[in-house]
DNA sequence: AATACGTGGCC
DNA sequence: TGGCCAAGTAT
């Protein structure tokens, strides 16, 4: 049986991971949400710091969600740390800080879906509901040879009915991490390693030498690009940031002062926008330098950030009204997005 | 249903 | 080296 087979394939080659051997909600909960379309060799060190500062549920709700954001700070995926805290604050208030126990109260929660619901549900619980990531899709697509495309409602569903039929009795707890970590170290997206597979002689793309080609996605993401301005105001180890608002990228985490463009502009153009003349008008100020176009890549934007840096005085600093200025000292109680965060780590790096 | 949401690693 | 991919969810 092949849900027997994964089994023992996992009791001889699981990874020993920091959130494996446990039973604790809270624990699986973390872990599940940071791997969220993140690399285990990524989350685990974000995962021991976050339970370093947040042992409990009760903990991560009772901080702020500047604090939170901070310790997702390079995580990317910003709303996760957002969601988390937001539950955490649910869980502390309606469930009396206990973790909620059936997989209908579970996948209620902000930030969790079908298949994390269904993760904690059986790692945490035992409960009997398949988990369906995309290992999971990926192993079944194969052993099955299924073409459909997995990226839509009714591939989604489909594959969900041959996930639960799959694990048909098996222990969920240890059935669902077993093809997850099957699919994740044997099974893997390129260069799977049918050679050692212990289920080749029944992987039906194996036996038509279509491994390579599955599974299947409809959907090609489109980029756009947008052009950013960045404006970096110091005095000696002082500068200005803003908090980002609205449902755009990186929303709640600080930055410099942005202008923001949809193609490419002059400096000569910057200094005729409103936002320009709102920091700056009948004010004296030298550009003392322009790191220019750097390209940042997300999923579905392509961002051309220029940093301008700016000396100004303090009188000066002080004048400027809907931003901060914070020291250097100050710089790890505020999550910034990575490229302000390299940005100040190259800034800084020599300042304590 | 289609799209937005980050970042880093890989070939 | 640019495009694809990695333990998805919300809207």
């Amino acid at each position: 049986m092949l849900s027997n087979q994964i089994i023992d394939w996992y009791l001889q080659y699981k990874r020993d991971l920091p959130w494996r051997n446990t039973s604790d909600p809270y624990k699986i909960w973390i872990s599940e949400i940071m791997l969220q379309q993140t690399r285990v060799a990524t989350a685990t060190d974000y995962f021991n710091r976050f339970l370093n500062q947040f042992p409990t549920v009760s903990d991560l709700a009772m901080a702020d969600e500047r604090e939170v954001l901070k310790l997702w700070q390079g995580l990317g995926y910003y709303s996760r740390a957002r969601n988390l805290h937001a539950t955490a604050k649910i869980i502390h208030t309606d469930y009396n800080g206990v973790f909620p126990n059936t997989y209908k109260d579970i996948l209620k929660l902000k930030g969790i879906g079908t298949y994390t619901a269904a993760a904690i549900s059986s790692f945490a619980f035992n409960l009997p509901y398949a988990a369906l990531d995309g290992n999971v899709f990926r192993v079944l697509s194969r052993v099955y040879s299924i073409d459909k495309p997995i990226d839509t409602g009714e591939g989604k569903k489909f594959f969900q009915e041959l996930a639960t039929e799959t694990m048909g009795n098996a222990r969920p707890e240890i059935y669902n991490q077993a093809i997850i970590e099957f699919g994740a170290l044997q099974c893997t997206p390129r260069t799977p390693n049918c050679v050692t597979c212990p289920i080749q002689a029944n992987c039906l793309a194996f036996g038509n030498g279509q491994v390579d080609q599955l599974p299947l996605k409809s959907k090609q993401i489109k980029t756009k690009n947008r052009y950013f301005y960045y404006l970096f105001l110091s005095c000696e180890n002082r500068f200005i940031i803003e908090k980002r608002e609205g449902k755009d990228i990186w929303k709640n985490m600080y930055q410099y002062p942005l202008i923001e463009s949809d193609k490419a502009i002059s400096t000569k153009k910057l200094l005729q926008t409103s936002k320009w003349k709102e920091l700056f008008e009948n004010k004296e100020l030298v550009i003392q330098s322009i790191c220019e176009n750097v390209v940042h890549k997300l999923s579905h934007q392509n961002l051309h950030t220029t940093i301008i840096h700016i000396n100004t005085d303090i009188d000066q600093l002080k004048e400027i009204k809907p931003y901060q200025i914070i020291d250097s000292s100050e710089i790890e109680n505020y999550p910034f997005p990575k490229p302000i965060e390299n940005h100040i780590n190259a800034t800084f790096e020599n300042i304590p």
